[in-house]
DNA sequence: CACGAAGTTTGCGCCAGCACAACGTTCGCG
DNA sequence: CGCGAACGTTGTGCTGGCGCAAACTTCGTG
């Protein structure tokens, strides 16, 4: 709810500079988010007016892997779409990461460089900061605690995907990353709950390392059974619960 | 080189009590661990006299998966492996630990559960402290920062492991989970270097998500092709280069 | 509204690697 | 030192899903 205001407010300055000090923004709108959620007025005031806000259109990259990390970032709005590139030049999507969160936080993990490419996978709107400012931030009551509990969290995504990768079949595996698409960013609409932001088979092909080709099958099979409809980049499951029951095992 | 003088000092509590606090040992042997390496007398001291000592044979399980984290762990001497198990009973490797690294530490990433199992991979001697003093620890200068890089360490690895899962044929999948065990934890040995610890085919293929089947064949050829040696449970890379040609697409 | 780019569908053949199976080898233990 | 269990090897057949190819649809743009 407070993201939508802010998305107000930034919606203003869309065509201003696109990349300006935040002093104008009231500070109580980053109030709930996890990070900030302990911090007083004073401290929160200060973090914001440190802070660059911009907006960036779909398939922007926000940082790339090996890049130094100068900077780190607050998804307001949008989505973003954390992968790696092999020497090969395939692409593999780690993880999507939704509003709200921190990201590039490389500091926080001892890290001089970003370990992965941060790509919008939406229209999106994001704060960020100079690196240097982590430690005078860190001393916060509450601020790194509430990040590493986002780490631990991503931890766990990736052990999931690795035993997925690892264990699964291919149609479970695209069930399965259909299903967390659907949780973590799903919107409801009348013929049941959709992803919600574009996206293309061939990125669900590089989400549960598989091919284009058998993601389009795949989604014909189910559009058949009624379980998803889907058109170009959006794609509605209709039926969670038959989805469910292809993601497991038999 | 700290390290072995601690587990001869600990050898000799072998068959006295398995749990008991550490007062005796010297806190200048835990002062080169990268968790304690900022930390004052004093303080090593303090984190001594509360941790308990056990020494662990191989293969036994040192904390399971959702189990409530009561303690944290350090482990001075041994290997640790951390694994998951599905649904469907399959095992999982998620990474191996070498010594010196804490790990249990699941608080530190703000969780109430273990998120994997862990297991000991050799005989092992393991530190550990109630979960409750970590907050006490972590008031200590660099001691948390010194955690937290072991962390991005272990979440650079794992990201490795799923484009490794995504992107990579068995063949070189294989060569690399060698390659990573001979670079992290290897020995030099007469003709070549050899995994420290015990390892099984089914252990390889369960980090790789092969088959015994295919891992054992793999071994054959190999070692026919003089890149390995290898016996039960014993594996020497003798010609690390060509199965770094092996590792490689192409 | 015509064109190109991006995204999607579908058919077909093939092969890496799994399942199944049976046997050989090493180790620990009484 | 003999037995059983754990660990390792090897052969054979089969199939899921990838590679390749070609055509179709939707969207944005000038």
């Amino acid at each position: 709810m407070a993201l939508l205001l802010i998305v107000c407010l930034l919606d203003g300055m869309r065509d201003e500079a696109q990349q300006k000090p935040m002093a104008r923004l009231d500070e109580s709108l980053l109030t709930h988010l996890p990070p900030f959620s302990r911090l007083d007025n004073r401290q929160i005031r200060d973090i914001l007016d440190q802070a660059t806000s911009k907006r960036y259109n779909e398939g922007v990259t926000v940082f790339g892997e090996g890049e130094e990390a100068e900077r780190f970032f607050m998804l307001l709005d949008g989505y973003i779409r954390v992968m790696r590139i092999t020497d090969t030049g395939e692409q593999v999507i780690a993880l999507h990461i939704p509003s709200g969160q921190l990201f590039g936080i490389a500091r926080a993990l001892g890290r001089d460089t970003y370990p992965a490419t941060a790509v919008t996978a939406s229209e999106a709107i994001i704060l960020s900061w100079p690196t240097r400012l982590w430690d005078h931030f860190a001393s916060y009551d509450g601020f790194t605690t509430e990040t590493y509990k986002t780490v631990g969290k991503r931890i766990g995504e990736m052990n999931t995907r690795i035993v997925e990768l690892a264990t699964q079949q291919v149609e479970q595996r695209i069930a399965n990353a259909l299903l967390r698409l659907v949780n973590q960013t799903g919107r409801k609409v009348e013929d049941g709950i959709e992803v919600d932001f574009p996206i293309t088979r061939q990125d669900l092909s590089e989400m549960t390392a598989s091919t284009l080709h058998t993601v389009s099958r795949l989604l014909s099979a189910w559009e058949k059974d009624g379980i998803v409809k889907s058109r170009r980049k959006r794609i509605v499951v209709s039926d969670p619960h038959r989805l469910v029951l292809l993601s497991q095992p038999h």
